[in-house]
DNA sequence: TCCCAAAATGTAACTAGTTACAGAGGTTGC
DNA sequence: GCAACCTCTGTAACTAGTTACATTTTGGGA
């Protein structure tokens, strides 16, 4: 007395023209130009679609099209506000064309990042946006096989084969030290996350090198987190001779040694200066206020987003872009002379 | 004179099998199950996808298999931490699963929401995940035409029609204002976020206006943000009568008054307590650490990660998952009689 | 009323894979 | 020596849509 047999099996264009007594082609042109159709016909399969409850098939549509309608990129980390607001405007911006984002995230290791971008392409990504210029070679393989189109950011490179549209990450960090040498500051300390697969980072100390700077650069590696940063503050604080500025490549980093000082009662910048890199948010509210660089990710991701976009269906890949990052002066540094009281 | 008259055009399975001078099925078998395939003809097939550079069309597989192997979640915002958290977690545990995630955020608006559900269901996403009980009549109607497996986080209501995972708000709420009221402060400031679209701060507020506390609740909403926070301070400190503590519904802001506080010398714990919820990793580096009540969303997106999993393959939704809240005793805190002074 | 074009609809061949089944060739057992 | 079986490969029919082209219907003007 079973009446059930397979009642789960979805129903597709041609039960629907089935059930309106109609053809397939008409059941499509319900779907994609219903201006076409004439009234009676249109409310007819609209009732149908309606009862057997008719989903259109992504898949059978993207095998038609050719189009799957989302990308995918691939950045280190969530936990790092950088990131978080870059994603945000690259999802914002690419959802004026029509494109969802698939976001995944590396644990910066270049195999799980080539591991996953695989994926990303075996479910049909049309685009590919990913952090930095350092990548292993199956995913450049993966990339020149597939002719996927592929965004780097967070770095600028015109000489890159893959074109890249981000900052100059040498001239940010020259941006801060700039500031800290106009200021007089001599012994230096160089805070930075790990150098280890990741090349802004070692495009910024790099950067950092090439200054024309005649004082002291001291590096300190330290883990991109608060915790992080208040580890390099108890470090420092027990130096014998401590830097007079703290020049810190990541702002959530420094956000940590701000902590960190002010749990020992080191004030900044009266005992010492303090610069990061990136601005978030959080930097202008932070006690003192972060004199930062600011990178521009938001803009970043607005414009990735329109050059995927744009390469996807123009065929095209975009120019190298380069968008400016700059200095916002806050209370946490002043000048050395000052600072020596 | 013209030899490229159409190069572009990617090869197909067709393709490779005229190329290599076997049926579709053997290239097929290439794919999927080389095991079966004798050796020179697996051979000869795998030269030919090199040669011709073929990538398996993923529409056409997931056609056949009817899978398309990612799930959307939709998150109010990426900019607090508590979501990047819970995402990363999230995305970590699908992996294991073979689903990929594509992020939308709605911030915190339901027709943005309905919107792209709508978009993740076009693109054949398998399955939802979405923050809260309340949404507009046009997401549910999609998720009831489409049946599409879809998740509450963030949330626990075992009378709800979708299955939740997640935490009681109220509950969490009231371990916060339990700890207050266990130390005697009686004058406690509630601080909270928007309530429009936000049914998990509005439980939160319900569950502390259920818990039997006799002294005095005032709310102030805000923005969350570190600024919102500041906001909040700078108001607090201009009141006549100021409150002893403050119960502060999300981390972020928390964080932002106890900069506020700074930035006005205002010492925490000492003039005042705070309590936070959300129990982010910056809260325990704060100056002084946070008192918060712990949310676990890592464990969250693990769960989710499992349940919807599961859905999707077993075809059986699961049941609902109350996840605990429990409360971090830091220093941001100390019993009333001792803050008088 | 008839003719013709425009409007509406239908037929069938596409898209790019998977897979049930058939069949060819080689090996083994009796 | 021949049936039985296994291994390997091929044919063709699926999956669920779109779309070029053919055909039917409709309506207006002569």
């Amino acid at each position: 007395m079973k009446k059930t047999p397979e009642p789960k099996k979805r129903a597709n264009l041609r039960d629907v023209a089935k059930a309106a007594g109609v053809s397939v082609a008409t059941v499509s042109r319900v779907l994609n130009e219903p201006a076409v159709v004439k009234k009676d016909t249109l409310e007819k399969v609209q009732t149908a679609i309606a009862d057997l409850k008719f989903v259109p098939s992504a898949a059978a549509r993207a095998i038609n099209s050719g189009r799957t309608r989302f990308v995918g990129a691939l950045v280190p980390t969530l936990d790092n506000a950088i990131f978080a607001r870059f994603l945000a405007a690259l999802e914002r911006k690419l959802s004026d064309h029509q494109l969802s984002l698939i976001v995944a995230t590396t644990e910066a290791d270049l195999d799980i990042e080539a591991e996953k971008a695989k994926s990303l392409v075996d479910i049909g990504a049309e685009g590919l946006i990913v952090t930095g210029v350092t990548h292993s070679p199956a995913f450049h393989d993966l990339i020149e096989r597939t002719m996927m189109p592929t965004i780097i950011t967070s770095f600028f490179d015109p000489e890159n084969p893959l074109p890249t549209i981000g900052y100059d990450n040498a001239a940010a960090a020259q941006l801060a030290l700039q500031h800290l040498n106009d200021l007089g500051h001599r012994n230096i300390a160089v805070v930075h996350g790990p150098v280890h697969n990741n090349d802004r980072t070692r495009a910024r100390l790099a950067g950092l090198k090439d200054f024309p700077f005649t004082g002291e650069l001291t590096t300190f590696e330290t883990e991109i987190s608060h915790q992080g940063g208040a580890d390099v503050a108890h470090k420092l604080s027990n130096l014998d001779t401590k830097p007079d500025a703290i020049l810190c490549l990541s702002d959530v980093v420094a956000l940590g040694i701000l902590l960190g000082f002010q749990a020992q009662e080191i004030a900044v910048p009266d005992q010492i200066s303090m610069v990061g890199v990136d601005d978030l948010p959080t930097s202008s509210v932070s006690v003192p206020p972060l004199t930062s660089v600011h990178l521009p990710v938001s803009q970043m991701g607005e414009r990735v987003a329109d050059a995927l976009a744009h390469w996807i269906t123009a065929q095209q890949p975009p120019e190298p872009e380069r968008l400016d990052a700059y200095i916002v002066v806050r209370n946490s540094t002043k000048s050395a002379d000052k600072s020596s009281t």
